[in-house]
DNA sequence: CCCTTATCGTTGCAAATGCAACGTATTATG
DNA sequence: CATAATACGTTGCATTTGCAACGATAAGGG
């Protein structure tokens, strides 16, 4: 059993392995072989499992009126699924998940996770601090992310990225995580557009970049600019 | 007290009035009176605090690197704040918070929240499943919007919200949450070139609409069209 | 060393969008 | 009823963007 996953998946944090075995039979939680393709949550069911991926992969997918599919996230081993909906306490399941190989994956009723065991074990108290700060770091990314892509133009997601970027770094020299075509995608633009616009921020005086370092100029030097 | 308000506060569902007196204390809940543009939560903070805005309302803000700043969310009363950073056990909050007007605010330290206390008191089991609920819902929420707004044209924005309304409301009958300036805001586009899409895809067959009533077209509706 | 591949910048062009302004219908208000 | 306010569609125009294609440079593999 790929059960050493668990160690790195933030569900999990802070416990010790050697307690691992007895917190998963605490939790009564089961273990499925899926060959790829095959569903593991189907849209429209009772929202009350948590998914953790063990070995293979899944894609959460949606369907929309018309039939077409999207993947919404593809889950790697240690990477959890379901969590929102089933903390949510959604009624039905909007997203299907689809095995994208042939996947283990360990399947957890959320209300065992949330309630404390009538043995009083230890280990729930710091599920549900995991659990907590697994749902709250994505709020945090996802508010993060909508600040960029919100912006109209290519320019003000750029400059809202790298504003970011620099308070969080305390530094207005910053290098990114990504390369072009990943910032693009991260910021829902065309490569091409952002590597223009880069070329005329630089131009503009705004800042200035050789590969992946950053350099921010601050208002002070862009207003002294000419024009 | 305005402690009334928190009945309809979401972090406190389903638990009685009568139980409300005593689960403050049990949380050592603080109450603070602040003026307009009196600072509740600092930049750069250590995050251990969740508010609860009692009257008045505050502003969640963020300072840019240039010194700009912008307003990420207003709280209204019955509204929570900060917690998202604080269940990310964030070491730094990365926003301030300001009284919007002169308001009354209750804090509770997160930590007092989500642990038990000694007392077994039976609450926190509610508490802990309405937070959890909280952050899910609003994770939700913003995945969602993310959705529509990542697409890079109006008309796939549009198409991709309608969908949404569709399938969840299991109609090709949709009547709008919002007028056309909130719609386009929600999807972070003009309202004149939403207005206009709206008139393209009509006349493309698409949907139908008349005010605030929107009826989309099946595939094969589409598909059977000349052109 | 050569060849392939990946990354990044550049550019022409058509299409989409933001912006501003205006007209009309509907609703609210005195 | 008269008037104002609001919501919504429309349109002209300048700008921005997506899209496709190409070239340069760097990195990696045989």
């Amino acid at each position: 059993m790929e059960k050493t996953i668990l160690l790195n998946c933030p569900l999990f944090a802070d416990i010790e392995k050697s307690d691992l075995d007895s917190l998963l039979i605490c939790l009564q939680a089961r273990f499925y072989d899926y060959k790829r393709d095959d569903f593991i949550f189907r849209v429209g069911e009772h929202a009350v499992n948590v998914g953790v991926v063990l070995s293979g992969s899944a894609n959460v997918v949606q369907e929309d009126f018309w039939g077409g599919r999207t993947i919404l996230a593809h889950v790697e081993p240690g990477g959890l699924f379901g969590e929102s909906f089933s903390c949510a306490q959604a009624q039905q399941l909007p997203v299907s998940v689809v095995a994208a190989q042939d996947s283990t994956i360990m399947l957890l009723d959320y209300r065992k996770i949330v309630k404390e065991c009538s043995s009083a074990c230890v280990f729930h108290s710091q599920l549900i601090f995991n659990m907590l700060r697994v749902l709250a770091q994505k709020n945090i990314l996802l508010t993060k992310k909508m600040e960029h892509i919100s912006r109209r133009t290519v320019r003000e997601k750029l400059l809202s990225f790298l504003s970011e970027q620099a308070v969080s770094d305390k530094s207005n020299k910053i290098t990114l995580p990504f390369n072009r075509q990943e910032l693009a995608d991260y910021l829902c633009v065309e490569r091409s557009a952002l590597s223009r616009e880069l070329s005329a921020m630089q131009k503009d005086g705004l800042l200035e970049y050789r590969k992946n370092l950053f350099t921010l100029n601050s208002r002070h030097e862009i207003t002294e600019l000419p024009q």
